[in-house]
DNA sequence: GGATGATCATAT
DNA sequence: ATATGATCATCC
C-alpha cells in the first residue's frame, strides 16, 4: 500500500520509465499493457497464472478503467469460465472467489482524449466484499454453473447476472474449447470469462468517493 | 451512449 | 489451447 499510494497521482509515462518499459502509441493492439505494467511497478508475481496476483497476500490486482466522469468505463475481466468438468463445483471452491476475496483496485484515467502517456493512475482501493456482495455473486456464479452443467451453455448470453456475467474470452470466434452438450455429449465452443458489470465496479468507487 | 459479443498481445 | 492482462467495435 505504500507503494500504491506513492504512484497515485503519477502518470503512465513515467511510471513506465520507472521500470524501463515502452510505452505504446495507443492500447488498440496492446489492450493489456496498463495492467501488466501496473503489475510490474507494483511487484504482482502470479503472472497468468489462475491465482490472485499476489500470491501471498491472496491479492487481486485489477486496474479500473474511469472514464472522465470519474466512473468505471469498462467491464472487469475475473478468469476463465469452467465449461467442462462442472460437478462439484461452487461459489465457495470457485476461482471467481478466491480471486474477489481481496482486490486492490486501482483506477486509471482511460478517457480517450487524453494521450495514453498522459494519464493518470489515482488512488488504490484495498477491497473485501461484504456479505451480501458476496452472496449475490455467489448466486450468480452458481446459477452460471448450473446452465453450464445442464449443457445450455450457448444460450447463456451477457444478459444474465447481477454482478457477473459471462462474455467470450478468447482470441478471435473460431477459437474453440470443450463444453457440455444438451444432450450431455462433450461439445466444442468458444471459451468465456466471468466479468463485472461496470454497476458493479462503479458502486465499489462510489463508495470510497462518499466514505 | 452503453452494453454485448469480438478481439489483441503475450506466456506457457 | 489455456491462462493472464484487458479494450475494441458494433448493435440497439
Amino acid at each position: 500500500m505504500q507503494r500504491v499510494e506513492m504512484i497515485a497521482g503519477m502518470d503512465l509515462a513515467s511510471l513506465a520509465r520507472s521500470i524501463q518499459v515502452d510505452i505504446p502509441e495507443n492500447l488498440r493492439r496492446e489492450k493489456g499493457w496498463v495492467g501488466q505494467m501496473l503489475e510490474k511497478v507494483l511487484g504482482a508475481t502470479a503472472g497468468n497464472k489462475p491465482e490472485p496476483d499476489f500470491v501471498d497476500l491472496g491479492i487481486e490486482l485489477k486496474t479500473l478503467p474511469i472514464d472522465s466522469r470519474g466512473f468505471p468505463s469498462e467491464s472487469t475481466y475475473v478468469c476463465v469460465v469452467p465449461l467442462a468438468h462442472t460437478v462439484g463445483l461452487h461459489w465457495n471452491n470457485s476461482l471467481v472467489r478466491a480471486k474477489l476475496n481481496h482486490v486492490l483496485w486501482l483506477p486509471v484515467e482511460a478517457d480517450k482524449n487524453i494521450p495514453l502517456a498522459k494519464r493518470r493512475v489515482g488512488m488504490g482501493i484495498l477491497w473485501q466484499p461484504t456479505s451480501e456482495i458476496e452472496s449475490k455473486l455467489a448466486c450468480d456464479y452458481d446459477e452460471f454453473i448450473d446452465r453450464i452443467t445442464l449443457g445450455e451453455v450457448e444460450a447463456i448470453t451477457a444478459h444474465q447476472g447481477e454482478f457477473l456475467q459471462i462474455r467470450p474470452k478468447a482470441a478471435n470466434s473460431s477459437v474453440l474449447t470443450a463444453g457440455i452438450g444438451a444432450e450431455g455429449q462433450s461439445i466444442r465452443t468458444l471459451p468465456r470469462g466471468f466479468y463485472l458489470r461496470p454497476s458493479f465496479t462503479r458502486q465499489i468507487i462510489s463508495q470510497w468517493k462518499s466514505g
